[in-house]
DNA sequence: AAGACGGGGCG
DNA sequence: CGCCCAGTCTT
């Protein structure tokens, strides 16, 4: 494109984006800590998913003073149910690191910016383009996926040099008077229009320079390469309640999949020879006598990269086994003041249906 | 350069 | 059931 096309291409995209781009919750904000609150939810998130986490998080947390200060799990418990819990974990440590460093500013520097746990590239140029007004291009899905079916190009866009080629294409295109807004245009027209599957090229303000649209190749592109398959794991999880009738849960590791979420204990099922071996190892650990639940309940969970195929048992324990680090006994009422993962979820919505006694 | 890291929506 | 989503961190 020549710079007359180029000044075109953005007048079509701005004015479509003026008239029919999207009014959410973020947008109706130029405070830089919400912007990059609702960046990071929607971080492989969809808007519809994000919108309500977005309005109970900054009702909780209005200020980064008042998230420095949170303790993580109740971070973590707003976060319930969105998934990637490293984002919330890494959000508050930036926050904290920008309080400390920063007296609560976030800075207006991509070098600074990056610095931040948790803010990567894609964010540091949302925030410097939406918050700060400069001329960043914010490289998302949505921006090569419109760009590579516009401008025809083929790279393989999980690769990281591809990346750059969009940064520097995206640079030459964005103009100065509206970086915000370019970069929203263009998430918009991905999110509306210019659709991985659906697209609706007749409506794109941009049709006329698409080069993918002129060949009648949109879906095409862009270019990806595959994911290998989800490995699968078998799981016992375990319902174990005391005298009280309490349940026994765990929190997890600092570190790994659902870091600091917490659980009811699981058992790997693959580690044992036989169910016997099996059954005196968690008597060994847990002090109970494990059997299926009264009506059998198995379930699988499909995360992006494993699966988990779980099948529940109960047990009372009657040992008395000393309650190990991280562990704890919780009557049913309060399990909702701890953070579940929604494979969790699930037994507690069990419970729910199959037990009377929780009171 | 690859994997790990969640969950939901949609054909 | 497979692909996709306003990516980042770790290895």
């Amino acid at each position: 494109m020549d710079a007359q096309q180029i000044r075109q291409f953005n007048h079509n995209l701005l004015k479509w984006f003026y008239q029919k781009g999207r009014h959410l919750p973020w947008r109706e904000t130029n405070n830089p800590y919400y912007i990059w609150i609702s960046e990071v939810m929607l971080q492989q998130t969809q808007v519809n998913t994000v919108i309500p986490y977005f309005n109970q998080f900054i009702s909780r947390f209005p200020t980064p003073d008042v998230l420095a200060d949170a303790p993580e799990q109740e971070v973590l418990k707003c976060w319930e149910g969105l998934g990637y819990y490293s984002r919330a974990r890494n959000l508050q440590s930036g926050v904290r690191e920008v309080v400390e460093k920063y007296n609560g500013q976030l800075p207006d520097n991509k070098e600074e910016l990056l610095s931040i746990h948790g803010i990567g590239p894609y964010t540091a140029a949302a925030l410097l383009s939406m918050a700060f007004s400069q001329p960043e291009p914010a490289i998302d899905g949505n921006l090569m996926r419109v760009l590579s079916r516009v401008f025809l190009i083929d790279d393989d866009i999980s690769k990281q040099k591809t990346r750059k080629k969009f940064e520097q294409l995206a640079s030459e295109l964005i103009a100065e008077t509206d970086p915000s807004a370019f970069n929203q245009s263009l998430m918009d027209l991905g999110a509306m229009i210019c659709r991985p599957k659906k697209t609706d090229c007749e409506q794109c303000p941009v049709n006329e320079f698409c080069l993918a649209y002129d060949e009648g190749a949109q879906l095409e592109y862009p270019v990806k390469s595959g994911k290998s398959k989800p490995r699968t794991l078998n799981y016992a999880v375990l319902l174990i309640t005391d005298k009280q009738g309490r349940y026994l849960i765990e929190q997890r590791p600092e570190k790994g999949l659902l870091a600091g979420m917490w659980q009811f204990p699981m058992v790997a099922l693959d580690e044992y020879e036989d169910q016997h071996q099996r059954a005196s190892y968690i008597q060994t650990r847990y002090g109970a006598n494990v059997i299926p639940v009264s009506e059998p309940f198995s379930y699988t969970h499909r995360f992006s990269h494993l699966i988990w195929n779980l099948s529940l048992l109960e047990g009372w324990q009657l040992d008395q086994i000393g309650l190990r680090e991280r562990q704890k006994w919780v009557p049913f009422t309060e399990l909702n003041n701890y953070p579940f993962p929604v494979a969790h979820q699930k037994v507690i919505e069990w419970i729910k249906k199959n037990r009377q006694n929780h009171t």
